[in-house]
DNA sequence: CTGTTAGCGCATTCAA
DNA sequence: TTGAATGCGCTAACAG
């Protein structure tokens, strides 16, 4: 990037097509602004704008909100005015008046988790264009930090809160929604201030077995989530029932413990390996850990279908990409993010809340096969 | 943090976790009476502390603030209105009056993008117990939006800027930081409002392609970021000085364009097969297309680093799990979104300002080998 | 249609 | 030490 190459007649893309004042003071960076236009680094206020229309702040306000209606002579002035002196509303201020921030609260578990970031990109693009923006904290798995958190939201005054795996209960979240709305994931609340919706968790994996199942495969390893987490333990009870209606015996030697990361996939098989279970398929509470498991297969020369057939739990973006692309349980992220924020959006304007979440469906690739 | 007996320095709300304690953290979780507030919904306001700890508004703002000394008597009476009415400062009131909102605005491109995702977690980290949190944005490699978006964060009152990979010109940037500090990778900035740092792409790139080189490779394939990305283009100087010092011809059939995505490293690599051209080594311009090549060269039947060696750029996370782990240059993204973050609070707070990023380095796994 | 008047909740003068 | 005023910038009655 160099500096001085920039011609200056060659405005970046700003559209304001206001012509910035000639000298008047500043913009001592030396180079004609097209940009920031206004020229001037004190933010303008709503009053000034009325001042150098000519009207009154009210007007101008109205004209903001589009309140009332006001006469073009009028409208067009303040419009000017607003693009020479650039002017934005204060939110602060805006927010205090109204009584409300324009900013949503997002509680996620773990800020840089594939899984999470695939629902705020939902969220994301859920809020483009609503005048919302998005405050993300994280809860680190925690019920203690999870409080906290959301009482800061709280006392940020955000809209509404979307909470993401929570470990709080549903009690707390009831309460909390005594003062701000919230729709959150893994829960069944219907309120008028909460939402909670849940995947079918044990179905997700009730289907990945079965897939196996119907592959052949008799002796299949499973890696659990950790053990106080729900999600985990419906999984589990999934496998549990494609297993019972195959009239295939449970085999808890061959349930193995994780915490939904990779390290824990590669400890699991390993696990297996070291007491020597005689398994042909396994299937992961998740993505992440199948990962891990493909892996430690990998580096025991394992081959994934061919000797050993996996199956994880997510379809994270980054499955389709492993090495084979991963067959999967895939969890509608995206749409969960999505959808859970209009729902808070329509929550908060008193609209009508709607929520059909996609259902979880196997996603075949190419870590399955037959067995022989 | 916070120790707030005497230490005024340090207000915000933190301070309520000390305050609820003789309340709140003595019964457990999800008693209702607890949880949210002592019982009533309407957020209370400091008047009404004021007001049922029999003393003005001003003192109540004086012991939160630690602005000046208060009779032990009265702050005490004060403290047990605070925590019977579970109050918390409204922030947005807060901010009008200070001038500041406690929050920063962060500019990413692509939010769900694992190269940011572990910035921010950085940032995340550099955030906590500082009483700041953070907007987040996308400018989805778009100058415009982000100049949009930008501006947004501005309105927003935000105290400052990071700006992840931006689009923008250093003027641009420069223009903003006239409002609010700014803090942006890839650049070469220093005012006392603006700070931009750089990384060595160039090195990185040459570090991986040196690495081949003397494992004997000297038909080296490289896949490019989009055209139009600087980061893109010293890397592939890099390769190319590389190849340069060891005398090895550049062969221009030999360089794909891809879009830094994975399925660009597959489409990278079928290129390189149907035009026919021989290399024993892929060298990748970040991770996410290594991933794709790497799954191209899958699906051909060729093996890595058996026949084929691979290198990426970035040391995403999932890097160290791939079949098999990938050999890439580590960027350090975490260290990047933190450092980043406490120049932003250094400038904010009229401090030093100190930035040392540690350099690109060589992370050798498991996708290269010695040519045979 | 438009201007004037009050505050939103808080921090900060200024007196006392 | 403390309380009483005075806005921060904006919107929402309330009159014209």
């Amino acid at each position: 990037m160099s500096e001085n190459h920039d011609s200056p007649s060659n405005p970046h893309l700003n559209d304001m097509s206001t012509l910035d004042k000639p000298d008047s003071n500043s913009t001592k960076l030396g180079s004609p602004s097209t940009l920031a236009s206004g020229d001037n680094d004190a933010p303008t206020t709503l009053i000034e704008v009325a001042r150098t229309a000519g009207v009154s702040p009210s007007t101008v306000s109205r004209i903001l909100n589009g309140t009332a209606k006001v006469s073009d002579e009028k409208r067009q002035a303040v419009m000017d005015a607003i693009a020479k002196t650039n002017f934005a509303p204060n939110q602060m201020a805006q927010g205090l008046k109204k009584g409300k921030s324009m900013t949503i609260g997002i509680v996620v578990q773990d800020i840089s988790s594939p899984f999470f970031d695939e629902t705020l990109h939902g969220v994301d693009d859920a809020l483009k264009g609503t005048g919302y923006a998005s405050v993300i904290v994280s809860g680190h798995w925690n019920a203690a930090e999870e409080i906290e958190r959301i009482r800061l939201l709280l006392a940020r005054k955000v809209d509404g809160i979307i909470l993401l795996s929570g470990r709080i209960t549903d009690e707390s979240v009831l309460q909390f929604s005594q003062h701000r709305p919230i729709v959150s994931t893994g829960r069944d609340i219907h309120t008028d201030k909460a939402l909670g919706f849940k995947l079918d968790n044990e179905y997700g994996s009730w289907l990945a077995v079965r897939h196996l199942i119907e592959l052949g495969h008799r002796r299949i390893a499973f890696i659990t989530g950790p053990s106080n987490n729900c999600d985990a333990a419906e999984r589990l009870t999934g496998y549990q029932r494609a297993l019972q209606e195959a009239d295939i015996p449970f085999d808890d030697k061959l349930v193995v413990e994780g915490d939904f990361h990779e390290s824990s996939g590669m400890r699991a098989i390993n696990h297996l390996f070291d007491t020597q279970q005689q398994f042909t398929a396994v299937c992961a509470a998740n993505d992440l850990s199948a990962y891990g498991a493909r892996l430690s297969l990998y580096r025991k020369g394992i081959r994934v279908p061919e000797d050993i057939s996996l199956v994880g739990f997510d379809d994270l973006p980054g499955s389709s990409y492993t090495t084979p692309p991963l067959t999967t349980v895939k969890q509608p992220l995206y749409e969960i993010g999505r959808i859970a924020t209009k729902a808070l959006l329509n929550i908060i304007n008193g609209e009508v809340v709607e929520t059909s979440i996609p259902p979880l469906e196997l996603v075949v690739r190419e870590t399955t096969r037959r067995t022989r």
